[in-house]
DNA sequence: GTCTATAGGCCGATAGAC
DNA sequence: GTCTATCGGCCTATAGAC
């Protein structure tokens, strides 16, 4: 079973490695990132970035898509929560959470391959969001034509990125005002539950 | 005159640098920006980027407050339009006025000096925002303490810069559905005017 | 103010040994 | 899979001549 160890272990490496990435992505931003300070951040040589991931470029790949994947499960947990719509406001209001969506962003918006597997990630998670807002909403009896799930998704989502990239550069001008309302909303609306 | 002349050919060097650093910035992210590539964006040599602007942070801080300052000039356009509301939204949703910004932002995660020039001249437009916001409900009978000019001001930067981001990556999910929302929002409002 | 020259450093990526 | 060695390149920033 030598070859199924080595399989082992060469995964724990690579997930070393995207940890390191992350670490430093989040706290010095995605122009930070090399190969070199990755491995320093590791414990390892720069060149086992390379035989593991290829070029960077294939590296911020898979630590966006293990991210991903991460967020796509937390989003599919909020659903069967009892306040899914809360939980909803929680995982898009959490700056931990949001740090290295952010950084992706800024990084999707120059690097066309990264770009389109962003944007299919976006959608899909806009969907889901979608139909989370879609069920809370008819669930307590809200009007879906005054106030359409899909709109709706797209202010919460952009309200609370507003509220988090702000937050993140010290500026909280209106926040509590907005962060009461938003949660007084959530409060009605889960509230009247039918 | 030799001074006075001389003193003109520098700001004009100074605004070709700053020229090319803005193109950079906006097509390539911030990460693309330095003093070699700046220089031949410009026909110039790269020293000249140190002489006139110093470090690269330098530069960066220098092309801020040139964005910044446009950018308020803008507002204060916007609170003398006919229809201030529309012209706000029109402002917060424009693709190339705001790509410069989302740079900026993500610069300064990880700048301090720039974080907090960033966050002073955030809290500004902000307050701009929601005087313009202020008066536009109130001339419209709006009733402010159901809709607070402040919470307002967030959920419509928010709402806009989301759809602005996502477009950037070619996401347009459910965005239609948004712009007429909100444009038949502001069409109701400032219809209503007393 | 703009030039030439250059110090000193980090970078991505690959080749070949083990 | 991890090592040593290394190529070629781009970077910031400064010194000193004109």
């Amino acid at each position: 079973m030598r070859s199924a160890r080595n399989a082992e272990e060469k995964l724990k490496t690579r997930e070393l490695i995207l940890d390191a990435t992350e670490i430093i992505m989040r706290e010095q931003g995605y122009a930070a990132v090399s190969s070199r300070r990755v491995a320093a951040e590791a414990g390892l040589k720069s060149q086992l970035v390379h035989y593991h991931f290829g070029t960077m470029d294939d590296l911020f790949l898979a630590l966006f898509q293990r991210a991903e994947s991460r967020h796509f499960d937390a989003l599919m947990e909020a659903m069967k929560a009892p306040s899914p719509l809360r939980k909803l406001w929680e995982l898009n209001t959490d700056r931990s959470g949001m740090s290295l969506i952010f950084e992706f962003m800024a990084l999707a918006n120059h690097r066309p391959p990264l770009r389109e597997e962003i944007a299919r990630a976006n959608i899909r998670a806009r969907r889901l969001n979608i139909a989370l807002l879609s069920r809370a909403l008819k669930d307590s009896k809200v009007d879906t034509t005054q106030y359409p799930p899909e709109v709706v998704s797209i202010m919460l989502s952009g309200t609370a990125f507003q509220l988090v990239s702000e937050g993140a550069i010290g500026v909280t001008e209106a926040h509590a005002e907005t962060f009461d309302y938003v949660e007084g909303l959530i409060a009605q609306i889960e509230q009247s539950k039918g």
